[in-house]
DNA sequence: AGCACGCCGACT
DNA sequence: GTCGGCGTGCTC
């Protein structure tokens, strides 16, 4: 029978749904277009959209419209769909969750290289020459060449291998130049490591294993050795046959993370975080879509890979701010998670020293399975000091008790850690001649000057001024010297202790690519005192560090909100967790104005569970997470009275629930702010009402924006 | 969000 | 007469 060719077959135009890529919330909707192409659901198309052309998510197939003149799509551009049924589900849910647009859902799911607004363009594409078969004759030295080299070889070697005959090779047709996508391969395999488990590691495992249940949370101190935990979850998934996610927080742990996984697993992996350019997360995304790698560990974003059968989705840190992104769709990674665990019918285990109340409550209750390390693979705890500033003699916030500390430290060739949780010199630069406060005038609040820049930077925006040590207002050059951060910390150490090496790790010193490597391998071999912010917090081990300080412990604690006391909680016990993980004993110095305040209490005597019970109790009484879900509605316009007057209007729209506020926040370079707060006690009811409020803030046709955050960790910004 | 359409004031 | 101010409304 013949072949029937392929133009024979007919595709009849049909009508399609696309959700069109747009800024404008109003176009938050299907538009119906014609297509005569074949054309999938989860595909991108360009279609014509007013003025000019847009590029969009097709949505629906086969559609009726009784919109006149449709016009058509001009461009199919995916040839098989995009996204997968399970993702565009996972985008409409979130859509609907967080009181997002549909086509930001989208968007937030792919990696940037195939975001609706961009096109395979910006894939970045190499060219290769391959060899092929001719009856061209050739000449000798053509043939010799053809001979010598091993095809395929990238266009630019072949060109300077054969320098005047590579076009005569060319154009006889014995070689053929293509383009192929640029892919580095970014896995080293390394050796398998040696491991041993401990009683209750392998108790952890098997409860895991042999349970029931879908959600574990595993908490485990510092130090004992969850990772372990993970890597063996992780073996036993991938023996039969399925494929596992490591979530790990922001950069910062994750090169740690990341050799201990491929030291295990080889080149089995793909790595995905936000260090990685637009080329980079698009090569490992296509590990993953076609299959190639069994294992991904990443940073939030890498919920959204397209897997096709997840065994276990593992996620590090469980507690860690970064899982929630702070720009819409405010997604958080556990929500997202629970919906893909559902389709993938597989096990979660989230993980961590220091669990969210959230986590722990859900444990509590039995939704979660809670499986317990509550003792370091080397059986011992750091010790705890709290040093009493109000009766300390200190020089300019450092006591003399721990300068004591870190020099009989150093002097038995161990190293140091030191907290400092404000990065820069100066926190507050004021005029000691006119008293003026040198502050962001997109945010109005106070700079830090930071010496190594000589710049005066905004830590809300993000905005520097050159600074030239002039007030701009009386042009004195004297300035009071309040408050400290890790620059100025770094430069009194180094007075104290001239002979140590010290390195600085904070936002500014790793902000270049493999930055954070460095310092760390840096301190590692060679290093004495690593003073650094939170980031030094989280996830380090160092064998030798067996001393950690950690100055203005207090400073977590003031923050006017109602999660202050689990982010310092937190912030304490996790930097006490990097002294004495080795054979050494570790102590910990905790610098203090407050050494009765129940964190301090619970930190000294490493008791989550009565931290968590007392918190529990604040958290009641005053009606706040998790006993009551919340939200916040962010009103932005740079005429402050009109953000009020919206944000009433529909504070009195939103009066069947319990609403605080307006107030004014923080202002940003786009607008003054004002803020309402929602809470309720059912997340369906606060869902209902914050849709509805959405659909009222649009029909009020008002230029004020409306930003708007469900069920968000903390309230400050 | 853009951008066109449209309806009024001051200008060569 | 016309250039251009930005209020209103639309995008399949």
């Amino acid at each position: 029978m013949a072949v029937m060719p392929f133009f024979y077959d007919i595709i009849r135009t049909m009508k399609i749904n696309v959700y069109v890529e747009t800024q404008a919330m109003e176009l938050n909707k299907p538009f119906t277009y014609l297509c005569n192409e074949q054309v999938y659901v989860g595909c991108r198309v360009k279609v014509p959209f007013g003025y000019k052309d847009c590029i969009g998510i097709v949505t629906e197939i086969n559609v009726t419209s009784s919109v006149q003149n449709l016009k058509e799509v001009k461009e199919v551009i995916d040839r098989t769909p995009l996204l997968n049924e399970e993702l565009m589900n996972l985008a409409k849910w979130m859509s609907n969750y967080y009181v997002a647009p549909l086509i930001s859902c989208y968007k937030t799911m792919l990696p940037p290289a195939l975001k609706p607004s961009s096109t395979y363009a910006s894939i970045v594409y190499e060219s290769w020459a391959f060899k092929k078969e001719s009856q061209m004759p050739l000449t000798k030295h053509q043939q010799e060449l053809i001979q010598s080299i091993s095809f395929p070889i990238k266009a630019s070697e072949f060109r300077k291998i054969c320098k005047s005959c590579a076009k005569a090779l060319i154009d006889k047709g014995y070689v053929e130049i293509r383009q192929l996508e640029k892919n580095p391969k970014l896995v080293s395999s390394s050796v398998d490591s040696q491991f041993s488990l401990t009683k209750q590691q392998k108790d952890a495992i098997d409860k895991i294993t042999q349970s029931s249940q879908t959600y574990f949370l595993l908490h485990g101190v510092t130090g004992s050795g969850k990772t372990e935990v993970f890597l063996q979850l992780a073996s036993q998934a991938l023996q039969q046959g399925k494929q596992v996610l490591i979530l790990v927080p922001e950069i910062g742990l994750t090169p740690m993370m990341i050799e201990r996984v491929s030291a295990r697993f080889g080149s089995d992996i793909a790595i995905y975080h936000s260090q990685l350019n637009n080329q980079e997360k698009y090569s490992q995304y296509k590990l993953v879509k076609e299959n190639k790698v069994k294992i991904v560990v990443g940073t939030r974003s890498s919920i959204f890979m397209p897997f096709s059968n997840l065994g276990y989705i593992l996620m590090d840190e469980e507690h860690d701010s970064s899982y929630k992104q702070d720009n819409s769709p405010r997604y958080q990674t556990k929500d997202i998670l629970i919906q893909r665990a559902r389709v993938h019918h597989c096990k979660v285990v989230m993980a961590s020293a220091t669990p969210s109340l959230e986590a722990y409550a859900r444990a509590y209750k039995g939704n979660y399975e809670l499986v317990s390390l509550n003792q370091r693979v080397n059986q011992k705890m750091p010790d705890i000091h709290l040093i009493d500033m109000r009766k300390e003699k200190s020089m300019n916030g450092l006591s003399s008790t721990l300068i004591q500390k870190i020099e009989q430290c150093l002097s038995r060739k161990e190293q140091v850690i030191l907290l400092l949780n404000r990065r820069g010199y100066l926190p507050v630069v004021k005029c000691s001649t006119c008293n003026e406060v040198m502050t962001c005038p997109d945010c109005g609040i106070a700079l830090t000057y930071h010496k190594d820049s000589q710049s005066l930077i905004c830590h809300c925006c993000g905005r520097s001024f050159y600074f030239k040590s002039e007030c701009p207002k009386c042009h004195g050059h004297q300035f009071y010297q309040l408050g400290m951060g890790t620059e100025k910390l770094e430069e009194k150490i180094s007075e104290l202790f001239p002979e140590a090496r010290i390195i600085r790790m904070d936002a500014d010193s790793t902000r270049k690519k493999g930055a954070h490597e460095k310092i760390l391998k840096e301190f590692e071999t060679r290093g004495d005192i690593l003073i650094g912010t939170q980031m030094v917090a989280k996830g380090l081990d160092f064998a030798r560090v067996t001393c950690v300080g950690i100055l203005q412990a207090d400073l977590a604690m003031v923050r006017n909100d109602f999660s202050s006391s689990e982010i310092a909680y937190q912030l304490l016990e996790q930097a006490s967790g990097r002294a004495g993980r080795s054979d050494k004993a570790g102590n910990v110095y905790i610098q203090t104005f407050e050494p009765d305040h129940f964190v301090m209490k619970c930190v000294l005597s490493h008791n989550y569970l009565s931290f968590f019970q007392q918190e529990m109790k604040y958290r009641h009484l005053g009606h706040y997470p998790p006993y009551v879900y919340l939200c916040t509605l962010i009103y932005i316009h740079k005429d402050l009275n009109k953000a009020f007057e919206i944000a009433n209007k529909e504070k009195e729209f939103l009066n069947s629930l319990k609403v605080l506020g307006p107030i004014e926040i923080h202002s940003r370079k786009d607008g003054k702010r004002v803020r309402l707060v929602i809470k309720s006690n059912t997340k369906e009811e606060l869902n209902q009402k914050i849709k509805e409020c959405f659909t009222y803030h649009s029909s009020l046709k008002t230029n004020v924006k409306l930003d708007i955050n469900m069920y968000p960790n903390r309230l400050e910004d």
